[in-house]
DNA sequence: AGAAAGATGAACGGTTTG
DNA sequence: CAAACCGTTCATCTTTCT
């Protein structure tokens, strides 16, 4: 993993990398210009020619490195809203361009033809973008060294790490040859950790080997599965009933997975994240995830309330166990006060999925006053008014025509935490339900935790990230896995309050660092981490769901949405881990 | 008292799936 | 067609600070 190019991908890459270190030393003096010849400072601010509402999505996309008549063709043939398709398009649209051979092979076996030669046409202003790239106003060496690579697209600390390595007087070549070495040599189906759009400088270079290893993937996927007929390549589809590779007391299990080479261990990583995500987004994120299929399970088979969640892991997944003392499975096992009150035309047993909001006391005072004429049975269109205005808030029966929301404590205990888990510190009860309703329900996810116990059977090292109120922490410590060094990163001030609370309070013999932004965790923070304790064992995230929540109507944008897109820092960091890990061995 | 910060409530569709 | 969905934003009320 020195400074060697040969990587074990094969001629291709080979080739595709001498030519971009090439192209880039070659061109390193000019400067970064847009095919209409405006040029480029630094971040972001790109084109302000479209002028209109699509101005911005074209920043975007042109910020992550591609034409912007690249992007205008995209946003043509895709339609602006569906910024996951624009994305597969621009893919589509460099791994032709990357890769000589590509345009025969997509010709032969592309089943969707309606763009081609309608963007070959376009490929002679993505070179001039490429070649004419660079950077302006170096400063110091180091910096201007550091400063070039971030252009290219590196991340800060790749091109720290690569200059603190290969030393300050190596060339820029070299450099670059440090950190794709690192990358690629490892395992041959890892491609590059994009970063996406919060960073505006991923540069069309790098982006080329990245999208190679996507069209390559592409098209083997492509030959593989699909003769039938249509569009959308492999949408990942979610079982019915909805139990992944088995949950307790069910019939039909999966005893045996097959996991690609990549993404066996160590570390075992766990990543969860909604099951009912825009189109595309289960396909990407399995990408990413060395191909894992992943798992999806309906929490309302371990508990009375229904949670539709993906889990992508490498985690052996025979003999699995329960958590016990098992969780109450229906709404009057759980609240048995509500079965006095609970009419009969009502026929809930579990509850919905458990939301960052409740509903209001105004609601169910409405809710009253539309029963309360009638003794007990109403017309049948009242009956559906309010239970659907239950199934929607989650509703239960508290008296005589009263319908209520659950209180913060109820959700603890449906989720599977310990009671008042979320209580006090100055944590006020919206954000008790908000830190709830983004949490996991700890006893499926202790479920699928659960094998760990007998491999570590002296306890774990993990990496928590977007930690929330701890569920993996909280899901391993009952299950016993004792916690060794509990590394756990968490926006929100009040969660990790939470879970340090916890952490106190359960008597921890380990050692918990709290840190706050995943974006922050770096190679060089990594390392010193995993250098003090010997490695994670366990990389367990759930990244933010707003942008693919079904709840949110405004920014429903997908894996590119502003929270959404911080699940590329979880392949960043369980990448770097495996990396770190791999090389220390 | 008045400003500032915090908490609460209500209105806000659309995608995906069976 | 029904049913479900780890949500956002703004107005208003409440509490705290000066």
């Amino acid at each position: 993993m020195d400074g060697d190019t040969s990587g074990v991908e094969g001629d291709n890459w080979n080739t595709d990398d001498e030519l971009e270190i090439d192209n880039f030393s070659l061109s390193s003096n000019s400067s970064l210009t847009l095919p209409n010849g405006e040029a480029v400072a630094c971040s972001g601010e790109a084109s302000s020619s479209a002028g209109s509402s699509n101005s911005k999505l074209i920043d975007h996309f042109i910020g992550m490195g591609f034409s912007e008549k690249m992007v205008a063709k995209a946003i043509q043939e895709n339609g602006k809203e569906n910024t996951d398709s624009i994305l597969e398009t621009l893919l589509t649209y460099s791994a032709l361009e990357s890769s000589p051979q590509g345009q025969q092979h997509i010709d032969s076996d592309h089943c969707s033809l309606e763009c081609e030669g309608s963007f070959l046409d376009d490929f002679s202003d993505v070179d001039s973008f490429s070649d004419n790239e660079e950077i302006t106003n170096p400063v110091s060496d180091e910096d201007e060294k550091l400063l070039s690579l971030v252009k290219m697209g590196y991340t800060r600390d790749e091109a720290s790490i690569a200059i603190e390595r290969c030393g300050l007087d190596s060339s820029l070549v070299e450099l670059t040859d440090f950190i794709t070495a690192a990358q690629m040599a490892k395992v041959a189906d890892v491609h590059f950790p994009l970063e996406d759009k919060p960073r505006p400088n991923l540069s069309y270079k790098k982006r080329k080997h990245f999208d190679y290893e996507m069209w390559k993937r592409k098209k083997q996927r492509g030959l593989e599965k699909r003769l039938l007929h249509d569009d959308d390549d492999e949408i990942v589809r979610l079982p019915n009933p909805m139990i992944g590779f088995g949950v307790p007391n069910e019939m039909c299990q999966t005893i045996h997975r097959t996991l690609p080479e990549a993404a066996i261990g160590p570390p075992f990583f766990y990543y969860e994240n909604v099951a009912l995500a825009p189109k595309g987004v289960w396909t990407t994120i399995s990408r990413f995830l060395y191909d894992v299929e992943p798992e999806f399970v309906d929490s309302k088979y371990f508990c009375a309330a229904a949670r539709k969640r993906g889990y992508v892991h490498n985690i052996p997944i025979h003999d699995r166990y329960p958590l016990v003392p098992l969780p109450p499975s229906t709404i009057f096992e759980a609240f048995p006060l509500t079965k006095k009150w609970w009419p009969s035309w009502d026929p809930r047993t579990k509850l919905n999925c458990l939301q960052t909001c409740v509903g209001s006391a105004k609601l169910t005072e409405r809710i009253r006053k539309a029963i309360e004429d009638y003794d007990g049975e109403p017309p049948l269109h009242v009956q559906k008014y309010v239970l659907d205005e239950c199934r929607k808030w989650n509703l239960v029966w508290v008296g005589r025509n009263k319908v209520a929301p659950l209180e913060p404590d109820e959700v603890e205990k449906l989720l599977g935490f310990p009671t008042n888990h979320t209580r006090g510190g100055g944590i006020s009860r919206t954000d008790r339900f908000k830190s709830l309703g983004n949490s996991f329900q700890v006893d499926t996810v202790a479920y699928h935790l659960s094998v760990l116990k007998a491999m570590f059977p002296n306890g774990i090292n993990l990496l928590s990230l977007f930690s929330g109120i701890g569920g993996a922490e909280v899901a391993l410590h009952r299950l016993g896995i004792p916690l060794k060094n509990v590394v756990s990163v968490e926006i929100s001030e009040v969660n990790r309050n939470i879970v340090r609370s916890w952490w106190e309070q359960t008597n921890q013999r380990g050692n918990l660092i709290d840190l706050a932004d995943v974006q922050q965790l770096n190679g060089d923070r990594l390392e010193e981490l995993m250098g003090s304790f010997g490695g994670f064992d366990l990389i367990v995230g759930g990244s933010p769901c707003n942008n693919l929540a079904g709840s949110n109507r405004l920014h429903r944008d997908g894996l590119g949405g502003k929270e959404s897109s911080l699940f590329y820092d979880y392949f960043r960091i369980l990448d770097l881990v495996k990396c770190i890990m791999n090389k220390t061995q």
